[in-house]
DNA sequence: ATAATAATTGAATGACGTTCAAATTATATA
DNA sequence: TATATAATTTGAACGTCATTCAATTATTAT
């Protein structure tokens, strides 16, 4: 029989919309159940409490997001292409699903019990295939050899998270994805002037004076 | 009289304990009220709610934040430098204090409610005390004049965010500080092998093959 | 000393997550 | 089909906790 699992989806999708229009706490138990059309004991029937049917949204959403992801990256060759890429899809991925945007960033991804539950396993295959970008340009020889892996994927995540943070926080009203090509090129090169050129950068495409892309100050 | 200003204080003061052991859900008011050894009506004589109680903890925090901040970088002139001392001292103070760094890291940082509070001015100076340096360094011709400075600090504080709440999140265990110095060599240089030598390293310290220090995976 | 004002108290209130005994529905058996 | 058994659903009841407020106590002014 899946109509368990029916019901479970359906008691899912109710949470996803409303959690989606607010947060975990002003999201309430009989607003979800309402939206389910159950009462609320049924969801404890099929969740062990708010939390975990909370935490229980990321489990499809980091499926799509690491497929989508392959997706993308297949047929780049270089792997700093690829961290462009990489950068690209993230900011577009949660420019399409702020909902999920707001919950992920905001709440779960600084969650002790979330980096505990069985959902995390979604965001950490998402890491690890940021990791094997990394690895696989060293390899190719376009990637510091000098460097330590995890911490270079701590700059890469760190400053994508900082930009959609800021972004969320901010109401969502720039266009994030302004910011795609020069955050990418910050990832690769930094921002001190190098020994030879001023800039450093990999592509020709030169970039304007400050202020004119990217999300705003603060 | 600074009666009312002491009361608010000794409140205050058993709220940084208690909000310090917990996070803001787990924490009750009768808990801080008993701490303080007054009755819990008093509190919301002095602080609106709850939220508001918890949001008035950096207040001081950041203050003292900025400060020593600034007596740091006295005398460093580089801004390449600069920035080194400025990830130092980040990843320092909140080592130091991480009680502290769980509520604003995990908790603060993350919510619209505390962006909208009084006690965000703190965090805004620290920002622009950030940007100053960026700024600076681009007077100086040694950060690189294409760059969008939001976006620039947007990288530097992404990382060390980044860095600061994978460690909170894994329970404080490894050493914060060893990574300092290739994570301010990433800022500066990003990931990319350049041109000229292989590493473009600006110290002259070789650092080792990956995994010896830093924080961990993941 | 007495009135007026301010500060403190802690029981009462309401909201909400969670539980559980009873009711309902589905499934198996004859 | 009728009946027994198991699974599912229900929503009122419970406990916890932030917040309020009328009563009490302390402080200040006259």
């Amino acid at each position: 029989m899946n109509k368990k699992a029916t019901r479970r989806q359906q008691i899912l999708q109710a949470a996803i919309e409303i959690f989606g229009r607010s947060n975990f706490d002003d999201t309430s138990i009989s607003e979800i159940a309402r939206r389910a059309g159950v009462a609320e004991g049924t969801i404890y029937q099929y969740f062990k409490n708010k939390q975990d049917l909370f935490f229980s949204i990321p489990r499809e959403k980091t499926k799509t997001f690491s497929a989508q992801l392959d997706l993308y990256l297949k047929g780049v060759t270089d792997a700093r292409e690829k961290i462009r890429k990489f950068a690209w899809y993230y900011l577009h991925f949660f420019r399409t699903n702020p909902d999920y945007a707001r919950s992920l960033m905001l709440e779960m991804r600084v969650s002790k019990a979330f980096a505990r539950s069985g959902s995390y396993k979604g965001v950490k295959r998402f890491m690890s295939q940021a990791l094997a970008i990394l690895k696989e340009g060293q390899e190719q020889g376009v990637i510091r050899q000098d460097l330590d892996l995890y911490l270079s994927r701590h700059l890469l995540l760190g400053a994508l998270e900082h930009v959609v943070t800021r972004w969320l926080l901010k109401g969502e009203k720039e266009d994030i994805m302004l910011c795609h090509e020069q955050l990418s090129d910050l990832i690769l090169n930094g921002v001190a002037i190098h020994s030879g050129n001023g800039s450093a950068r990999t592509t020709g495409k030169p970039i304007g004076k400050n202020r004119e892309n990217g999300p705003g100050r603060s």
